[in-house]
DNA sequence: CGACGTGTTGATCTCTCTCAATTAGAGTGG
DNA sequence: CCACTCTAATTGAGAGAGATCAACACGTCG
Protein backbone atom coordinates (compact mmCIF):
# COMPACT_ATOMS: atom_id res chain seq x y z
CA UNK A 1 0.00 0.00 0.00
CA UNK A 2 1.30 3.22 -1.14
CA UNK A 3 -0.27 6.73 -0.06
CA UNK A 4 -0.87 9.53 -2.94
CA UNK A 5 1.36 12.53 -2.26
CA UNK A 6 -0.52 15.38 -0.86
CA UNK A 7 -0.22 17.47 -3.50
CA UNK A 8 -1.92 14.48 -5.74
CA UNK A 9 -5.04 14.09 -3.84
CA UNK A 10 -8.06 15.25 -5.84
CA UNK A 11 -9.99 17.99 -4.39
CA UNK A 12 -13.55 16.54 -3.75
CA UNK A 13 -14.92 18.82 -5.76
CA UNK A 14 -13.25 17.47 -9.00
CA UNK A 15 -13.30 14.09 -8.25
CA UNK A 16 -12.98 11.54 -11.51
CA UNK A 17 -15.98 10.05 -9.99
CA UNK A 18 -18.25 13.06 -10.37
CA UNK A 19 -20.41 12.06 -12.87
CA UNK A 20 -20.79 8.54 -11.39
CA UNK A 21 -21.09 7.88 -7.75
CA UNK A 22 -24.46 8.35 -6.00
CA UNK A 23 -22.69 8.96 -3.03
CA UNK A 24 -21.20 12.24 -4.70
CA UNK A 25 -22.29 15.54 -2.86
CA UNK A 26 -24.38 18.19 -4.69
CA UNK A 27 -24.41 21.10 -2.70
CA UNK A 28 -21.73 23.50 -1.60
CA UNK A 29 -22.14 22.09 2.45
CA UNK A 30 -22.12 18.62 1.53
CA UNK A 31 -18.70 19.05 -0.50
CA UNK A 32 -17.17 20.02 2.50
CA UNK A 33 -18.21 17.70 4.98
CA UNK A 34 -17.12 15.38 2.48
CA UNK A 35 -14.11 16.99 1.96
CA UNK A 36 -13.63 17.12 5.38
CA UNK A 37 -14.00 13.63 5.93
CA UNK A 38 -11.83 12.72 3.79
CA UNK A 39 -8.59 11.32 5.07
CA UNK A 40 -6.29 10.12 2.23
CA UNK A 41 -6.00 8.10 -0.91
CA UNK A 42 -4.07 5.29 -1.36
CA UNK A 43 -2.65 2.88 -4.08
CA UNK A 44 -2.57 -0.82 -4.01
CA UNK A 45 -1.00 -3.12 -6.86
CA UNK A 46 -2.37 -6.50 -8.34
CA UNK A 47 -3.17 -9.24 -5.72
CA UNK A 48 -2.61 -6.82 -2.43
CA UNK A 49 -4.91 -7.09 0.49
CA UNK A 50 -6.70 -3.53 1.16
CA UNK A 51 -8.69 -5.48 4.09
CA UNK A 52 -8.08 -8.57 5.63
CA UNK A 53 -10.59 -10.98 6.81
CA UNK A 54 -11.23 -10.06 10.50
CA UNK A 55 -9.02 -7.41 10.44
CA UNK A 56 -10.16 -4.41 13.29
CA UNK A 57 -10.95 -0.51 12.62
CA UNK A 58 -11.47 -1.37 9.06
CA UNK A 59 -11.55 2.36 7.26
CA UNK A 60 -14.35 3.74 4.88
CA UNK A 61 -13.62 4.21 1.89
CA UNK A 62 -14.46 3.99 -2.48
CA UNK A 63 -12.91 2.90 -5.20
CA UNK A 64 -11.49 5.85 -7.18
CA UNK A 65 -10.25 3.83 -9.96
CA UNK A 66 -9.23 0.00 -10.63
CA UNK A 67 -10.62 -3.26 -10.02
CA UNK A 68 -10.61 -5.14 -6.40
CA UNK A 69 -13.12 -8.15 -5.11
CA UNK A 70 -14.96 -8.41 -1.83
CA UNK A 71 -14.26 -11.95 -0.59
CA UNK A 72 -14.96 -14.59 2.48
CA UNK A 73 -13.15 -17.94 3.23
CA UNK A 74 -13.74 -20.98 4.94
CA UNK A 75 -12.02 -22.13 7.71
CA UNK A 76 -10.50 -24.53 5.25
CA UNK A 77 -9.33 -21.72 3.19
CA UNK A 78 -11.38 -21.97 0.72
CA UNK A 79 -12.67 -18.63 -0.99
CA UNK A 80 -15.65 -16.95 -2.40
CA UNK A 81 -15.55 -13.97 -3.96
CA UNK A 82 -18.83 -11.83 -3.44
CA UNK A 83 -18.98 -8.98 -5.54
CA UNK A 84 -16.60 -7.03 -7.36
CA UNK A 85 -15.68 -3.36 -6.50
CA UNK A 86 -16.04 -0.99 -9.31
CA UNK A 87 -14.60 2.58 -9.62
CA UNK A 88 -17.40 4.29 -7.44
CA UNK A 89 -18.08 1.65 -5.07
CA UNK A 90 -18.49 2.35 -1.25
CA UNK A 91 -16.85 -0.17 0.79
CA UNK A 92 -16.65 -1.09 4.68
CA UNK A 93 -20.17 -0.10 5.65
CA UNK A 94 -21.01 -3.46 6.83
CA UNK A 95 -17.61 -3.25 8.66
CA UNK A 96 -17.65 -0.17 10.47
CA UNK A 97 -20.83 -2.47 12.18
CA UNK A 98 -18.88 -4.93 13.67
CA UNK A 99 -15.55 -4.76 15.51
CA UNK A 100 -13.83 -7.01 12.68
CA UNK A 101 -14.36 -7.13 8.97
CA UNK A 102 -16.73 -9.79 7.87
CA UNK A 103 -14.79 -9.90 4.07
CA UNK A 104 -12.02 -9.44 2.68
CA UNK A 105 -10.85 -6.78 -0.05
CA UNK A 106 -8.30 -7.07 -2.63
CA UNK A 107 -6.83 -5.41 -5.79
CA UNK A 108 -7.18 -7.00 -8.96
CA UNK A 109 -5.54 -4.06 -10.72
CA UNK A 110 -3.25 -0.89 -9.91
CA UNK A 111 -6.13 0.62 -7.62
CA UNK A 112 -6.80 3.68 -6.19
CA UNK A 113 -8.99 4.53 -3.29
CA UNK A 114 -10.28 7.46 -0.94
CA UNK A 115 -10.21 7.06 2.44
CA UNK A 116 -12.37 8.48 4.94
CA UNK A 117 -12.22 8.94 8.84
CA UNK A 118 -13.05 5.73 10.95
CA UNK A 119 -16.32 8.02 11.95
CA UNK A 120 -17.23 9.68 8.72
CA UNK A 121 -20.43 6.95 8.23
CA UNK A 122 -21.84 8.63 11.27
CA UNK A 123 -20.85 12.32 10.58
CA UNK A 124 -22.05 12.09 7.00
CA UNK A 125 -25.52 10.49 8.54
CA UNK A 126 -25.15 13.56 10.77
CA UNK A 127 -24.58 16.52 9.22
CA UNK A 128 -26.01 15.41 5.79
CA UNK A 129 -29.21 13.47 6.14
CA UNK A 130 -29.16 13.28 1.71
CA UNK A 131 -25.99 12.04 2.21
CA UNK A 132 -26.51 9.53 4.74
CA UNK A 133 -29.52 8.19 2.88
CA UNK A 134 -27.39 8.10 -0.11
CA UNK A 135 -25.00 5.65 1.83
CA UNK A 136 -28.29 3.78 2.57
CA UNK A 137 -28.82 3.56 -1.22
CA UNK A 138 -25.24 2.22 -2.08
CA UNK A 139 -25.56 -0.42 0.82
CA UNK A 140 -29.08 -1.45 -0.73
CA UNK A 141 -27.23 -1.32 -4.10
CA UNK A 142 -24.41 -3.76 -2.83
CA UNK A 143 -26.90 -6.41 -1.51
CA UNK A 144 -28.50 -6.50 -5.14
CA UNK A 145 -24.82 -7.72 -6.02
CA UNK A 146 -25.04 -10.19 -3.85
CA UNK A 147 -28.85 -11.59 -3.69
CA UNK A 148 -28.26 -12.04 -7.53
CA UNK A 149 -24.97 -13.84 -7.18
CA UNK A 150 -27.02 -16.61 -4.54
CA UNK A 151 -29.88 -16.96 -7.13
CA UNK A 152 -26.93 -17.76 -9.79
CA UNK A 153 -24.71 -20.23 -7.49
CA UNK A 154 -27.80 -21.81 -6.10
CA UNK A 155 -29.33 -22.13 -9.20
CA UNK A 156 -28.18 -21.88 -12.10
CA UNK A 157 -25.73 -24.19 -14.23
CA UNK A 158 -22.44 -23.05 -14.64
CA UNK A 159 -22.93 -21.79 -18.56
CA UNK A 160 -25.28 -19.36 -17.02
CA UNK A 161 -23.10 -18.27 -14.40
CA UNK A 162 -20.67 -17.46 -16.41
CA UNK A 163 -22.83 -15.76 -19.10
CA UNK A 164 -24.47 -13.42 -16.76
CA UNK A 165 -21.20 -12.44 -14.77
CA UNK A 166 -20.06 -11.51 -18.02
CA UNK A 167 -23.04 -9.37 -19.09
CA UNK A 168 -23.13 -8.08 -15.83
CA UNK A 169 -20.12 -6.85 -15.38
CA UNK A 170 -20.23 -5.92 -19.19
CA UNK A 171 -23.10 -3.20 -18.35
CA UNK A 172 -21.19 -1.76 -14.83
CA UNK A 173 -18.27 -1.11 -17.11
CA UNK A 174 -19.89 0.45 -20.27
CA UNK A 175 -21.85 3.12 -17.84
CA UNK A 176 -18.26 3.91 -16.41
CA UNK A 177 -16.99 3.87 -19.38
CA UNK A 178 -19.26 6.34 -21.69
CA UNK A 179 -16.48 6.82 -24.62
CA UNK A 180 -16.69 3.06 -25.07
CA UNK A 181 -16.05 1.08 -28.56
CA UNK A 182 -17.87 -2.44 -28.68
CA UNK A 183 -15.03 -3.38 -31.64
CA UNK A 184 -12.30 -2.77 -29.01
CA UNK A 185 -13.77 -4.63 -26.14
CA UNK A 186 -13.20 -3.33 -22.60
CA UNK A 187 -10.42 -4.12 -19.53
CA UNK A 188 -10.89 -7.28 -18.29
CA UNK A 189 -8.23 -8.11 -15.38
CA UNK A 190 -9.63 -11.15 -14.17
CA UNK A 191 -8.49 -14.89 -14.02
CA UNK A 192 -10.46 -17.98 -14.41
CA UNK A 193 -9.66 -18.59 -11.21
CA UNK A 194 -11.27 -15.11 -9.99
CA UNK A 195 -13.67 -16.57 -12.02
CA UNK A 196 -14.21 -19.50 -10.31
CA UNK A 197 -13.77 -18.14 -6.66
CA UNK A 198 -17.19 -15.78 -7.89
CA UNK A 199 -19.38 -18.53 -9.47
CA UNK A 200 -18.22 -21.73 -7.26
CA UNK A 201 -17.25 -23.61 -9.79
CA UNK A 202 -13.79 -25.14 -10.26
CA UNK A 203 -10.97 -23.76 -12.15
CA UNK A 204 -11.34 -26.70 -14.71
CA UNK A 205 -14.49 -26.64 -14.85
CA UNK A 206 -14.64 -22.93 -15.48
CA UNK A 207 -12.10 -23.15 -18.08
CA UNK A 208 -14.35 -25.54 -20.16
CA UNK A 209 -17.27 -23.57 -20.04
CA UNK A 210 -15.70 -20.21 -20.98
CA UNK A 211 -14.48 -21.98 -24.22
CA UNK A 212 -17.49 -23.34 -24.92
CA UNK A 213 -19.26 -20.31 -25.18
CA UNK A 214 -16.18 -18.86 -26.81
CA UNK A 215 -16.79 -21.35 -29.52
CA UNK A 216 -20.51 -20.52 -29.50
CA UNK A 217 -19.23 -17.00 -30.69
CA UNK A 218 -20.42 -15.20 -27.83
CA UNK A 219 -17.51 -13.73 -26.54
CA UNK A 220 -13.42 -13.53 -26.76
CA UNK A 221 -11.42 -12.75 -23.60
CA UNK A 222 -7.55 -12.09 -24.97
CA UNK A 223 -4.82 -10.03 -23.51
CA UNK A 224 -6.67 -9.16 -20.54
CA UNK A 225 -9.70 -7.41 -22.87
CA UNK A 226 -13.30 -8.67 -22.96
CA UNK A 227 -15.03 -8.75 -26.18
CA UNK A 228 -18.63 -9.57 -26.50
CA UNK A 229 -19.30 -10.75 -29.57
CA UNK A 230 -22.83 -11.80 -29.50
CA UNK A 231 -24.69 -9.68 -26.71
CA UNK A 232 -27.85 -10.79 -27.44
CA UNK A 233 -27.83 -14.57 -27.21
CA UNK A 234 -25.28 -13.51 -23.80
CA UNK A 235 -27.99 -12.00 -22.45
CA UNK A 236 -30.32 -14.72 -23.55
CA UNK A 237 -28.18 -17.35 -21.84
CA UNK A 238 -28.06 -14.73 -18.76
CA UNK A 239 -31.64 -14.91 -18.44
CA UNK A 240 -31.02 -10.81 -18.78
CA UNK A 241 -33.30 -9.80 -21.41
CA UNK A 242 -34.10 -6.17 -20.91
CA UNK A 243 -37.20 -6.09 -22.85
CA UNK A 244 -40.04 -7.04 -19.74
CA UNK A 245 -37.94 -9.00 -17.83
CA UNK A 246 -39.98 -9.22 -14.60
CA UNK A 247 -43.18 -9.44 -16.50
CA UNK A 248 -42.61 -12.43 -18.26
CA UNK A 249 -42.14 -14.75 -15.04
CA UNK A 250 -45.18 -16.89 -13.98
CA UNK A 251 -47.26 -15.10 -12.19
CA UNK A 252 -48.79 -18.40 -10.15
CA UNK B 1 -53.34 -10.34 4.26
CA UNK B 2 -55.32 -8.48 6.90
CA UNK B 3 -55.18 -5.12 8.15
CA UNK B 4 -54.83 -5.37 12.31
CA UNK B 5 -58.05 -2.99 13.23
CA UNK B 6 -56.85 0.19 14.35
CA UNK B 7 -57.82 -0.56 18.11
CA UNK B 8 -55.26 -3.26 18.29
CA UNK B 9 -52.15 -1.54 16.77
CA UNK B 10 -49.27 -1.46 18.58
CA UNK B 11 -48.06 2.02 19.93
CA UNK B 12 -44.70 2.51 18.83
CA UNK B 13 -43.85 3.37 22.45
CA UNK B 14 -44.66 -0.24 23.60
CA UNK B 15 -43.53 -1.78 20.49
CA UNK B 16 -42.89 -5.46 21.54
CA UNK B 17 -39.63 -5.19 19.75
CA UNK B 18 -38.62 -2.67 22.16
CA UNK B 19 -36.01 -4.67 23.52
CA UNK B 20 -34.01 -6.21 20.48
CA UNK B 21 -34.47 -4.10 16.98
CA UNK B 22 -31.65 -1.60 16.36
CA UNK B 23 -34.58 0.05 14.46
CA UNK B 24 -36.31 1.54 17.85
CA UNK B 25 -36.35 5.10 18.44
CA UNK B 26 -34.58 6.05 21.95
CA UNK B 27 -35.55 9.71 22.51
CA UNK B 28 -38.72 11.05 22.13
CA UNK B 29 -38.84 12.79 19.38
CA UNK B 30 -37.00 10.08 17.51
CA UNK B 31 -40.17 8.02 18.99
CA UNK B 32 -42.99 10.37 17.35
CA UNK B 33 -41.00 10.78 14.25
CA UNK B 34 -41.53 6.75 13.85
CA UNK B 35 -45.12 7.13 14.70
CA UNK B 36 -45.53 9.32 12.62
CA UNK B 37 -44.24 7.08 9.64
CA UNK B 38 -46.28 4.11 10.58
CA UNK B 39 -48.96 3.27 8.83
CA UNK B 40 -50.60 0.23 9.40
CA UNK B 41 -50.07 -3.29 10.93
CA UNK B 42 -50.86 -6.09 8.81
CA UNK B 43 -51.45 -9.68 8.96
CA UNK B 44 -50.43 -12.53 6.65
CA UNK B 45 -50.87 -16.58 6.91
CA UNK B 46 -47.97 -18.67 6.28
CA UNK B 47 -47.51 -19.39 2.53
CA UNK B 48 -48.82 -15.84 1.59
CA UNK B 49 -47.07 -13.30 -0.75
CA UNK B 50 -46.10 -9.89 1.43
CA UNK B 51 -44.30 -8.81 -1.58
CA UNK B 52 -44.76 -10.11 -4.92
CA UNK B 53 -41.19 -10.06 -7.86
CA UNK B 54 -41.46 -7.37 -9.65
CA UNK B 55 -44.15 -5.33 -7.60
CA UNK B 56 -43.85 -1.82 -7.98
CA UNK B 57 -44.63 1.01 -4.91
CA UNK B 58 -43.52 -1.70 -2.35
CA UNK B 59 -43.88 -0.35 1.29
CA UNK B 60 -40.84 -0.15 3.93
CA UNK B 61 -41.75 -2.71 6.61
CA UNK B 62 -40.39 -4.43 9.87
CA UNK B 63 -41.34 -8.19 11.09
CA UNK B 64 -43.57 -7.53 14.11
CA UNK B 65 -43.94 -11.70 15.00
CA UNK B 66 -43.65 -14.65 12.69
CA UNK B 67 -40.93 -15.75 9.99
CA UNK B 68 -41.09 -14.89 6.22
CA UNK B 69 -38.23 -15.15 3.93
CA UNK B 70 -36.76 -13.23 0.86
CA UNK B 71 -36.37 -15.09 -2.27
CA UNK B 72 -35.29 -14.31 -6.42
CA UNK B 73 -36.42 -16.69 -8.94
CA UNK B 74 -34.67 -17.56 -12.31
CA UNK B 75 -37.23 -17.12 -15.50
CA UNK B 76 -37.43 -20.73 -15.21
CA UNK B 77 -39.25 -20.21 -12.05
CA UNK B 78 -36.35 -22.42 -10.14
CA UNK B 79 -36.90 -20.28 -6.51
CA UNK B 80 -33.76 -19.17 -4.31
CA UNK B 81 -34.34 -18.26 -0.37
CA UNK B 82 -31.77 -15.31 0.02
CA UNK B 83 -32.07 -14.95 3.20
CA UNK B 84 -35.16 -15.48 6.88
CA UNK B 85 -36.88 -12.96 8.40
CA UNK B 86 -37.73 -12.86 11.95
CA UNK B 87 -39.09 -10.24 13.88
CA UNK B 88 -37.12 -7.08 14.15
CA UNK B 89 -35.86 -7.25 10.49
CA UNK B 90 -36.54 -4.63 8.17
CA UNK B 91 -37.81 -5.38 4.87
CA UNK B 92 -37.75 -3.11 1.90
CA UNK B 93 -35.08 -0.98 1.13
CA UNK B 94 -33.40 -2.22 -1.63
CA UNK B 95 -37.50 -2.21 -2.71
CA UNK B 96 -37.10 1.52 -2.22
CA UNK B 97 -34.46 2.32 -4.28
CA UNK B 98 -34.77 0.87 -7.58
CA UNK B 99 -38.86 1.24 -9.14
CA UNK B 100 -39.62 -2.66 -8.47
CA UNK B 101 -39.29 -5.11 -6.37
CA UNK B 102 -35.47 -7.29 -6.36
CA UNK B 103 -36.81 -9.77 -4.74
CA UNK B 104 -40.21 -11.57 -3.19
CA UNK B 105 -41.10 -12.18 0.34
CA UNK B 106 -43.17 -14.68 1.58
CA UNK B 107 -44.12 -15.79 4.84
CA UNK B 108 -43.79 -18.79 6.52
CA UNK B 109 -46.16 -18.59 9.67
CA UNK B 110 -48.58 -16.40 10.94
CA UNK B 111 -47.10 -12.77 10.10
CA UNK B 112 -47.60 -9.67 11.42
CA UNK B 113 -45.85 -6.37 10.25
CA UNK B 114 -45.36 -3.11 10.57
CA UNK B 115 -45.97 -0.77 7.68
CA UNK B 116 -44.39 2.38 7.11
CA UNK B 117 -45.19 5.21 4.69
CA UNK B 118 -43.50 4.82 1.67
CA UNK B 119 -41.20 7.72 1.53
CA UNK B 120 -40.56 6.74 5.40
CA UNK B 121 -36.80 6.07 4.31
CA UNK B 122 -36.07 9.53 3.60
CA UNK B 123 -38.19 11.23 6.05
CA UNK B 124 -36.39 9.31 9.04
CA UNK B 125 -32.81 10.16 7.68
CA UNK B 126 -34.04 13.65 7.19
CA UNK B 127 -35.72 14.46 10.73
CA UNK B 128 -33.26 11.86 13.11
CA UNK B 129 -29.62 11.25 11.09
CA UNK B 130 -29.23 8.26 13.87
CA UNK B 131 -32.61 6.48 12.71
CA UNK B 132 -31.06 6.90 9.52
CA UNK B 133 -27.72 4.92 10.78
CA UNK B 134 -29.51 2.68 12.38
CA UNK B 135 -31.31 1.72 9.01
CA UNK B 136 -28.18 1.70 7.34
CA UNK B 137 -26.96 -0.99 10.06
CA UNK B 138 -29.99 -2.78 9.34
CA UNK B 139 -29.10 -2.93 5.98
CA UNK B 140 -25.47 -3.61 6.44
CA UNK B 141 -26.50 -6.68 8.87
CA UNK B 142 -28.94 -8.16 6.19
CA UNK B 143 -25.79 -8.02 3.22
CA UNK B 144 -24.01 -9.98 6.03
CA UNK B 145 -26.12 -12.83 6.30
CA UNK B 146 -26.49 -13.33 2.09
CA UNK B 147 -22.59 -12.68 1.98
CA UNK B 148 -22.77 -15.72 4.58
CA UNK B 149 -25.28 -17.68 2.67
CA UNK B 150 -23.06 -16.82 -0.93
CA UNK B 151 -19.87 -18.33 0.74
CA UNK B 152 -22.19 -21.48 2.14
CA UNK B 153 -23.66 -22.51 -1.09
CA UNK B 154 -20.40 -21.71 -3.38
CA UNK B 155 -18.25 -23.33 -1.43
CA UNK B 156 -19.52 -25.67 1.65
CA UNK B 157 -20.65 -29.38 1.02
CA UNK B 158 -24.24 -30.26 1.66
CA UNK B 159 -23.93 -31.17 5.43
CA UNK B 160 -22.19 -28.02 6.40
CA UNK B 161 -24.64 -25.91 4.93
CA UNK B 162 -27.66 -27.99 6.71
CA UNK B 163 -25.31 -27.70 9.88
CA UNK B 164 -24.67 -24.34 9.49
CA UNK B 165 -28.15 -23.03 8.64
CA UNK B 166 -29.50 -24.60 11.65
CA UNK B 167 -26.74 -23.37 13.62
CA UNK B 168 -27.87 -19.52 12.32
CA UNK B 169 -31.41 -19.91 12.89
CA UNK B 170 -30.90 -21.13 16.35
CA UNK B 171 -28.44 -18.47 17.33
CA UNK B 172 -30.54 -15.65 15.76
CA UNK B 173 -33.53 -17.48 17.55
CA UNK B 174 -31.93 -17.41 21.24
CA UNK B 175 -31.54 -13.65 21.29
CA UNK B 176 -35.33 -13.16 20.56
CA UNK B 177 -36.29 -15.69 23.20
CA UNK B 178 -34.62 -15.25 26.20
CA UNK B 179 -36.85 -17.34 28.23
CA UNK B 180 -35.61 -20.45 26.45
CA UNK B 181 -35.48 -23.98 27.54
CA UNK B 182 -33.36 -26.32 25.33
CA UNK B 183 -35.15 -29.10 26.43
CA UNK B 184 -37.89 -27.80 24.73
CA UNK B 185 -36.33 -26.92 21.39
CA UNK B 186 -37.56 -24.04 19.74
CA UNK B 187 -40.12 -23.14 17.37
CA UNK B 188 -38.95 -24.25 13.30
CA UNK B 189 -41.54 -23.95 10.65
CA UNK B 190 -38.96 -24.45 7.74
CA UNK B 191 -40.39 -27.87 5.49
CA UNK B 192 -37.07 -29.23 3.73
CA UNK B 193 -38.17 -27.59 0.53
CA UNK B 194 -37.80 -24.03 2.12
CA UNK B 195 -34.08 -25.60 3.33
CA UNK B 196 -33.44 -27.05 -0.10
CA UNK B 197 -34.42 -23.53 -1.81
CA UNK B 198 -32.44 -21.77 -0.03
CA UNK B 199 -29.02 -24.13 0.64
CA UNK B 200 -29.35 -24.49 -3.06
CA UNK B 201 -29.71 -28.35 -2.62
CA UNK B 202 -32.55 -30.60 -4.18
CA UNK B 203 -35.15 -31.80 -1.98
CA UNK B 204 -34.52 -35.29 -1.89
CA UNK B 205 -30.42 -34.60 -1.27
CA UNK B 206 -31.57 -31.66 1.63
CA UNK B 207 -33.74 -34.50 3.22
CA UNK B 208 -30.86 -37.66 3.22
CA UNK B 209 -28.72 -35.01 5.01
CA UNK B 210 -31.23 -34.09 7.10
CA UNK B 211 -31.32 -37.48 8.07
CA UNK B 212 -27.66 -38.10 8.68
CA UNK B 213 -27.01 -35.41 10.72
CA UNK B 214 -29.97 -36.48 12.60
CA UNK B 215 -28.71 -40.70 12.78
CA UNK B 216 -25.01 -38.20 14.23
CA UNK B 217 -27.47 -37.13 16.93
CA UNK B 218 -26.98 -33.71 16.09
CA UNK B 219 -29.93 -32.66 16.24
CA UNK B 220 -33.50 -33.10 16.10
CA UNK B 221 -36.55 -31.78 14.15
CA UNK B 222 -40.09 -32.61 15.28
CA UNK B 223 -43.57 -31.56 15.04
CA UNK B 224 -42.12 -28.04 13.71
CA UNK B 225 -39.55 -27.86 16.55
CA UNK B 226 -35.93 -27.64 16.17
CA UNK B 227 -33.84 -29.59 19.46
CA UNK B 228 -30.12 -28.95 18.58
CA UNK B 229 -28.83 -32.56 20.54
CA UNK B 230 -25.42 -31.57 20.21
CA UNK B 231 -24.42 -27.79 19.80
CA UNK B 232 -20.57 -28.00 19.44
CA UNK B 233 -20.36 -30.84 17.61
CA UNK B 234 -22.89 -28.81 15.20
CA UNK B 235 -21.26 -25.66 15.40
CA UNK B 236 -18.19 -27.66 14.49
CA UNK B 237 -19.16 -29.02 11.62
CA UNK B 238 -20.97 -25.79 11.03
CA UNK B 239 -17.61 -23.92 11.04
CA UNK B 240 -18.73 -22.07 13.66
CA UNK B 241 -16.45 -21.90 16.42
CA UNK B 242 -17.21 -19.59 18.76
CA UNK B 243 -13.46 -18.93 20.28
CA UNK B 244 -11.08 -16.91 18.35
CA UNK B 245 -12.79 -17.70 14.71
CA UNK B 246 -11.13 -15.30 12.95
CA UNK B 247 -7.54 -15.60 14.58
CA UNK B 248 -7.75 -19.00 13.34
CA UNK B 249 -7.86 -18.49 9.59
CA UNK B 250 -4.18 -19.13 7.57
CA UNK B 251 -2.73 -15.57 7.35
CA UNK B 252 -1.06 -16.08 3.85
C1' DC C 1 17.99 -20.58 -16.84
C1' DG C 2 14.60 -22.13 -13.52
C1' DA C 3 10.51 -20.81 -10.92
C1' DC C 4 6.08 -19.38 -11.03
C1' DG C 5 1.49 -18.09 -12.51
C1' DT C 6 -2.02 -18.88 -15.86
C1' DG C 7 -4.19 -21.40 -19.29
C1' DT C 8 -5.19 -25.95 -21.38
C1' DT C 9 -6.59 -30.74 -21.82
C1' DG C 10 -7.55 -35.72 -20.65
C1' DA C 11 -9.17 -39.23 -17.46
C1' DT C 12 -11.58 -40.52 -13.50
C1' DC C 13 -14.50 -40.01 -9.62
C1' DT C 14 -18.37 -38.49 -6.68
C1' DC C 15 -21.55 -35.63 -4.88
C1' DT C 16 -25.76 -34.22 -5.90
C1' DC C 17 -29.74 -34.27 -9.09
C1' DT C 18 -33.65 -36.32 -11.30
C1' DC C 19 -37.17 -39.66 -11.74
C1' DA C 20 -40.26 -42.58 -9.47
C1' DA C 21 -42.97 -44.62 -6.01
C1' DT C 22 -44.56 -45.14 -1.23
C1' DT C 23 -45.97 -43.57 3.40
C1' DA C 24 -48.01 -40.66 6.77
C1' DG C 25 -50.79 -36.91 8.48
C1' DA C 26 -54.25 -33.09 7.95
C1' DG C 27 -58.25 -31.47 6.01
C1' DT C 28 -62.77 -32.10 3.43
C1' DG C 29 -66.91 -33.81 2.28
C1' DG C 30 -70.47 -37.21 2.02
C1' DC D 1 -66.96 -42.82 10.19
C1' DC D 2 -64.78 -43.54 5.96
C1' DA D 3 -63.30 -42.40 1.29
C1' DC D 4 -60.74 -38.76 -1.05
C1' DT D 5 -57.25 -35.33 -1.61
C1' DC D 6 -53.18 -32.74 -0.74
C1' DT D 7 -48.91 -31.73 1.21
C1' DA D 8 -44.56 -33.14 3.38
C1' DA D 9 -41.56 -36.71 4.35
C1' DT D 10 -39.25 -40.85 2.81
C1' DT D 11 -36.62 -44.26 0.12
C1' DG D 12 -34.51 -46.56 -4.01
C1' DA D 13 -32.18 -46.47 -8.41
C1' DG D 14 -29.86 -44.43 -12.10
C1' DA D 15 -27.76 -40.34 -14.42
C1' DG D 16 -25.04 -36.32 -14.83
C1' DA D 17 -22.90 -31.91 -13.91
C1' DG D 18 -19.12 -30.65 -12.03
C1' DA D 19 -14.95 -31.88 -8.91
C1' DT D 20 -10.49 -33.82 -8.55
C1' DC D 21 -6.06 -35.48 -10.12
C1' DA D 22 -2.39 -35.12 -13.33
C1' DA D 23 0.37 -33.28 -17.22
C1' DC D 24 1.85 -30.07 -20.21
C1' DA D 25 2.32 -25.47 -22.71
C1' DC D 26 3.48 -20.74 -22.57
C1' DG D 27 4.98 -16.26 -21.03
C1' DT D 28 7.16 -13.46 -17.47
C1' DC D 29 10.53 -12.34 -14.32
C1' DG D 30 14.41 -12.33 -11.08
Amino acid sequence: MKNVPAHQVHDCALCPLKQFSVFLPHSKQELETVQSQKRKESLYGPGEEVIREGQIQVPLFTVLQGWAFRFKSTATGQRQILSFLLPGDLVGVQQNMAESAAHGVEALTDLRVCVFERDAMWQLHQQHPALGFKITWLTAKGEWLVDDALLSVGKRSAEERVARLLVLLFKRLRVLQPDFDMREGMVFPLTQQHIADALGLSLVHTHRTLRRLEKKGLHQVRDGRLHVCDPVALAELADLNDSTSQAQRPLV
